[in-house]
DNA sequence: TAGATTGTTAATCGATTAACAATC
DNA sequence: TAGATTGTTAATCGATTAACAATC
């Protein structure tokens, strides 16, 4: 499968997280019409060097070609094969509130492949109401929710104080994967995935930065 | 002001992102009515080594006790005056689609110290109206609003076509740093700091691990 | 062909871990 | 005191960059 035995068999995590750029960059510039990219283009686009951008697609199995760069179209392939963008994705969202709701509502996951296939809340009064086309189900459901409807991805958008009961509740029920939305270090049993999206992680690190001057 | 007028001079962002982690952590020990953490204690909740924790505390303008380890109320203080969450931020949510609707009504933030004084949008239709206690006002008058209400960071939540206008706008209206939560690799003039929190990006980081199985 | 750009190796740089004396 | 835990140095490991032959 892969051109010599060895690529995409384990790339780093550093990596990983600048493909999601790449990707994200390789679908703009087939947008703006283009048909070939650089390294030298990628890397100018995202602040990198050449190099990096070199030595990290060489994890992919694919080449680029001397003189013309990378088929943007063929790279965009492999970016989404690598990193499980070719795939649909049944994901829960676990809490109703202001983000959970919003997150329900966001066209741009299921546009990605995501699609939300349920909702849950340990509120009895939110239970039953509709969001998004989907009536809100009780947390304790969850092992059922996640069942029937063939759940791989849990969304975790609830007070910090219920993360890690919910986190427990989804692992057990069988999830693959957990986004964590909380301001919790939840802690999870082997072979259950965790990556954390804070919001107010992400903005300390921007007022760290902006007090000391990055950029 | 620092220990030995070395320290919190420039830390790698490597650690302050697990300074984020650590600050976390630190307020539920407090919450847990604990006095003292130990370095092996952080190391064990969240996945690392103690040796890390150790070094990367040794960044801070702080120092732990032998035998006891680190009083969490100091260290509580310290990682916040590091990482900027002893002060009040004055942010503006760009984009009054449901993630950003989300995040002005998301309390969290204020209660972190992120105090969302604005939200703006380009659709004609829906400045003036009010959400969160706040007016909506257009983009285009991101520069008054941004000096009157002294802004400081800018959140981006409006689809990718749109977030390099908006960047750009936020930018040279004076912002100091931007969060950007669209598919977009913005660019920023030098100055501006930016961080990406794109849930699409992590939940490709996510599946890509759920793949390939780490955890 | 000559020139541009790749893929890859080697060199550098930075981050993590191990080890241990200092110390409370 | 003896034992636990820090702070720090040195060793290891990994990631980034530089350099350049291969090649289209």
């Amino acid at each position: 499968m892969n051109k010599k035995g060895r690529s995409s068999g384990s790339i780093p995590q550093s990596v990983v997280r600048r493909l999601t750029k790449y990707l994200t960059q390789v679908q703009s510039s087939i947008t703006a019409g283009s048909e070939w990219i650089s390294s030298a283009d990628l890397a100018e686009e995202l602040g990198l060097t050449s190099s990096t951008v070199r030595q990290d697609l060489s994890h992919l199995d694919f080449s680029g070609i001397s003189k013309k760069g990378y088929e943007v179209s063929k790279l965009q392939k492999v970016l989404k094969e690598v990193l499980g963008a070719d795939k649909e994705w049944n994901t829960a969202v676990v809490g109703a509130g202001n983000l959970g709701r919003a997150i329900a509502l966001h066209g741009a996951l299921a546009r990605r492949g995501f699609v939300i296939k349920a909702i849950l809340d340990s509120d009895k009064r939110k239970v039953g109401k509709s969001e998004a086309h989907l009536k809100i189900r009780h947390i304790d459901d969850v092992g059922e929710v996640v069942k029937k409807q063939r759940i791989d991805i849990g969304i975790i958008a609830v007070p910090a104080e219920a993360a890690q009961a919910v986190a427990d509740q989804l692992a057990s029920a069988g999830v693959k994967g957990l986004l964590n939305l909380s301001l919790t270090n939840i802690t999870v049993p082997e072979g259950v995935n965790v990556i954390d999206a804070r919001l107010v992680s992400s903005l300390l690190e921007l007022t760290h930065s902006i007090m000391h001057d990055r950029a």
